[in-house]
DNA sequence: GCAATAGTGTCTTTAAGACAGTATTGG
DNA sequence: CCAATACTGTCTTAAAGACACTATTGC
């Protein structure tokens, strides 16, 4: 039996919060198609290498990270056949969030690599849809997981934590209510004992990711968006 | 530049709820490798086809199944170098949700397929892990949306639908309650009119598929399992 | 009548939303 | 002192859980 061949790349929705925004990472294109347009970093996957791990070799050639913190999943595939000018491409996506970190702009692929606040981008091939699934994505994981956490630094002020919520749900959140929420879910976070300092007004505890993988009840946006199907 | 060349399928998890328990669509290989063996129906994406074309005939082909009721939506990819020995296979695995309608064993690819109560499979490929993936993700879209319905036949009563949630989180649910919970959330189910006739105790109201895709607040399982990441 | 199943009402408990008030820093 | 931010407590409200009760059929 005879079949089509395929060649399969991974790309990345990468996201972090920076200045109360959120930000996804694009890179310039250096080659055709789409040459010189924006699109998400991404590259193909390798003869002997499985898919996530083409995901964290990409991610690390991109912004320089390989190590824990922050949070890599697949996100979807897509295969439209017309999708890549130079044949049949299938892409598998992945979502990362991140801490906001300078990235070294010395990517290898990428004539430039730059972190751009969501919104209207117009970019290559099919990554505007590609880029809106994974927003969606981390707008509902972050209703359900303690994966928030993953945008922040190793220790954090529960204040820092809900700007995160803010800056992806684009909402504010009554400051005492998270407080309280994220407090006493169990796992949600847990005190490492040191505080902020230098900063203005009284200062805060300091938290580090918990043990939970769930939040049970969750912790719901006002206006849920639809979910996308098929 | 050069690039590695794959081969991509499609494999489905076809579940339905048939006699209370949760059932999961399989076919015996009638080809190597793993010939004999039982696995998800999946087969080659063509030349010129989408990805969830691709599906959506598959599905046909093995269901007869082809026009709407049910659900289909993707659910993960799958590429470890060696999950196929016949070389670099990608598999786009997509979820399809159907009433229970008699499976006409004529497949084309299959030699047999039969419904099967889910548990302890031995499925060819990375099989298992793509079904526990699948059940997962069907577990946990009936908390948050009015998915189940696409279990029921185009008009259903509460009870049906409750059997439905029953069947596929493996737990009881009081049925005032969750009548209570199903009619009073707005879109997920709208009356027919209709009753139930001939059946013991009185007669059922029927419901069809209201048209919200999100239930907002949701109806959650007691104990929520792991999500999976990466 | 009785068994069976459908559907309603009510009380309790949990947790979210709103928001007053207290605590601890820097200036 | 004041401004600023962190944190706690309280009241109200929404909604789930438990479960008594009524409704409507077949026998």
């Amino acid at each position: 039996m005879s079949y089509p061949v395929f060649a399969v790349t991974v790309d990345l929705v990468v996201l972090t919060v920076r200045e109360g925004r959120l930000h996804v990472l694009l890179v310039r294109r250096g080659c055709e198609p789409f040459l010189g347009r924006w699109a998400l970093p991404g590259g193909f996957v390798r003869a002997d290498e499985d898919l996530a791990a083409a995901a964290r070799r990409e991610l690390a050639e991109e912004t320089g990270l390989d190590g824990p913190g922050g949070h890599l999943e697949q996100l979807a595939s897509y295969g439209a056949p017309e999708r890549d000018p130079r044949g049949r491409v299938v892409t598998v996506a992945y979502l990362a969030l991140l801490p906001d970190l300078p990235v070294p702009t010395a990517g290898t692929d990428a004539a430039e690599a730059e972190w751009r606040p969501v919104g209207r981008l117009d970019l290559a091939f099919d990554h505007d849809r590609i880029l809106a699934d994974g927003l969606e994505r981390a707008r509902s994981k972050l209703e359900y997981t303690p994966l928030a956490a993953a945008f922040c630094p190793p220790a954090f002020t529960i204040a820092a934590l809900r700007q995160v919520y803010e800056a992806v749900w684009g909402e504010s959140l009554d400051p005492r209510n998270f407080h309280r929420k994220v407090t006493s879910t169990p796992g949600f976070v847990s005190p490492t004992g040191g505080t902020t300092e230098g900063e203005p007004g009284r200062p805060a505890r300091l938290y580090r990711r918990g043990d939970a993988t769930l939040l049970n009840p969750p912790l719901l946006r006002r206006k849920a968006l639809d979910d996308r199907s098929e």
